[in-house]
DNA sequence: GACTCGTGCACAAACGTTTGCAGCCAGATC
DNA sequence: GATCTGGCTGCAAACGTTTGTGCACGAGTC
């Protein structure tokens, strides 16, 4: 029923391969014959069967997108970011929700393998090896996560925690809570260090808590434990475990930002819109996702170590709304503090 | 360099179309012959080329699946459903983001239609010719869309509607504005439907106002039209828009729920997290994409004509949260209601 | 005018799998 | 013991495309 390459030949009085070398952009025909050859095509609305040509070329023309978790907005950033730009080059993208357990991922990744060029992986929670093991069965280019030989776009969490420091030992704030994300992630290891280093440098100190699940029940959770610290400000792993902390702070009447400043990661759409608007640090979402795609099509189609073991990092922006202040000068902890306001 | 199935022959010693008989689960072949095949492909690790396959058998063994707008976590919600269910049944999907623009959807069908076994659409705004025509290259299932012939998964929105409107006569609204989606989106025609029968059954008068962009600009952009209409309780097509309403409301100062009650629908992650806790409907988001994957492979696998052309209509639920309280007794748009307080 | 050269095209093989058909062998039937 | 039957298996074709090889033909060179 499909038509079919024999159909165009025959119709334009060509051999099949003939039609091919026209349409691939060859310049192996006579300018008369293609143009022959293209009229025919598009009369008969010839879409090349993709299987046939693939199964020659050892080629896809697909990519794949692993994500830990759609319901977390980064994430839908990124495969934005990775669908556009996967559009533009003519990839089609294979999408798999890994729902965060790194035993499903390498799984997906797997049965995705023989059908595409080449994974982009957020996988905050795989393991080096399994990454590994996964970059010999097919083309890898990571986000968010260092690994020697494997391509990565990287957000530059580092500095985005060095402008929140810079930002809060400005506003007074000398003692801050971290609550933490799950450790095992790449990018809380590396929020904490960016952390760490800048609170030296700025004298300023640094409690931490966790970890904890990077959603919002897990800022609700976290919140209490913080405010039990002695802080005025609390800086969280991500967006969604600041805006638990921002629900569970008003529950109890901690006014923000006057009695506690709060700062997010991330800049989700509802850091934005939320009550109080978010502090928060930007991260460059579909920018990651389409580096990602570069990366990993530049090893595809490039040079294969050209490609290969190279690092794309993207400049993060700290993002000042409503939820930071200049420090409170009495604890929320301290026993004189008023009651809450119902 | 990849193992195919004459490798696994080989090792075997049989023919490849033994081993072809052998995994496809055949009663073809003798036990021991199978059991001797399947310890040498376990071995070898072999994977079939899905490419070689599907052209002989015309079948992918993929779907895909296009929203209107990532952004919207009412389509990632959809997504998970879909990607779940397609993975149970053994599928792959092939992703793609319309970006709300109906030649781009119609474009990336297209663009799918050869390697994908059919597609699941979720397109508000696509016509009813152009989703024809696409029904006419590859299978469809629709989401939210009503279209003779193609099987559809859909929300109940009416009965939502006729449970929201409900609730707001039992709390003594008598006026309440609805602010309407995009004219062409079939789910606001279908909750416009649903909330004007409802109302007329209990002689609630409806303000209507919009169309409005179904996000949290458009929200914001209606809420002082609909201040201005002087009514006691708003309901917004969508979660997204009364997080806008929300957010304007804070701003002028109108108390919610006690000068004003405001009603989403879709019943989003935040709508539960905001402040205060959105009252809305809840819609089957994971459910519909399930659904709508059934209906599809139904339609593919089964008997051509037993799936296509049907419906399932899927429940939607009010979920009560702090929003909605008792009509107040001064509209809010009166000259003498107190001034902001800051 | 014979040779060379290059352009433009067709032929055929190959990619890895599925599947119709035919063959083989063992057991059963007469 | 010959024929039949039916369960297993191998052979080969086919799916639609790309691509290496070779042929034909015309133009150029001596």
């Amino acid at each position: 029923m499909p038509v079919t390459i024999h159909d165009v030949a025959r119709r334009a009085q060509v051999s099949p391969s003939t039609v091919s070398r026209a349409l691939s952009a060859s310049h192996l025909v006579r300018g008369t014959t293609r143009e022959r050859v293209l009229a025919a095509a598009k009369e008969l609305g010839y879409q090349p069967n993709p299987a046939a040509r693939s199964l020659i070329t050892g080629r896809t023309g697909n990519i794949g997108i692993v994500v830990p978790d759609l319901n977390n907005p980064f994430y839908t950033g990124v495969l934005r970011g990775v669908q556009a730009r996967a559009r533009q080059s003519g990839y089609a993208v294979f999408f798999a929700d890994g729902e965060e357990d790194p035993v499903a991922e390498e799984a997906l990744v797997r049965a995705m393998a023989r059908q595409v060029d080449g994974v982009v992986m957020c996988a905050p929670f795989a393991s080096d090896a399994q990454l590994r093991a996964l970059a010999g069965i097919t083309s890898l280019a990571l986000l968010n996560r260092r690994l020697r030989d494997v391509p990565a776009a990287l957000m530059d969490s580092a500095s985005g925690m060095r402008q929140v420091v810079d930002h809060l030992v400005a506003l007074g704030h000398r003692r801050v809570a971290y609550l933490n994300g799950p450790n095992i992630a790449w990018s809380n290891r590396e929020r904490r260090r960016g952390l760490r280093a800048a609170a030296a440098r700025a004298r300023m100190t640094v409690v931490e808590f966790g970890p904890f699940e990077p959603k919002f029940e897990g800022g609700v959770q976290a919140a209490d434990l913080a405010l039990a610290g002695g802080v005025t400000a609390i800086m969280t792993y991500n967006d969604l475990m600041a805006l638990g902390v921002l629900s569970r702070l008003a529950d109890r009447g901690v006014a923000v930002p006057q009695e506690m400043s709060v700062v997010g990661f991330d800049n989700l759409l509802y850091a934005a819109v939320c009550a109080p608007p978010l502090t928060t640090v930007a991260m460059p979402m579909e920018a990651g996702g389409r580096a990602a795609v570069d990366l990993l099509l530049a090893g595809i189609d490039g040079s294969d170590d050209g490609g290969a073991g190279t690092f794309r990092e993207l400049t993060t922006n700290l993002i000042v709304r409503a939820t930071t202040a200049a420090a409170s000068t009495t604890s929320p902890d301290s026993p004189d503090s008023p009651p809450p306001a119902a």
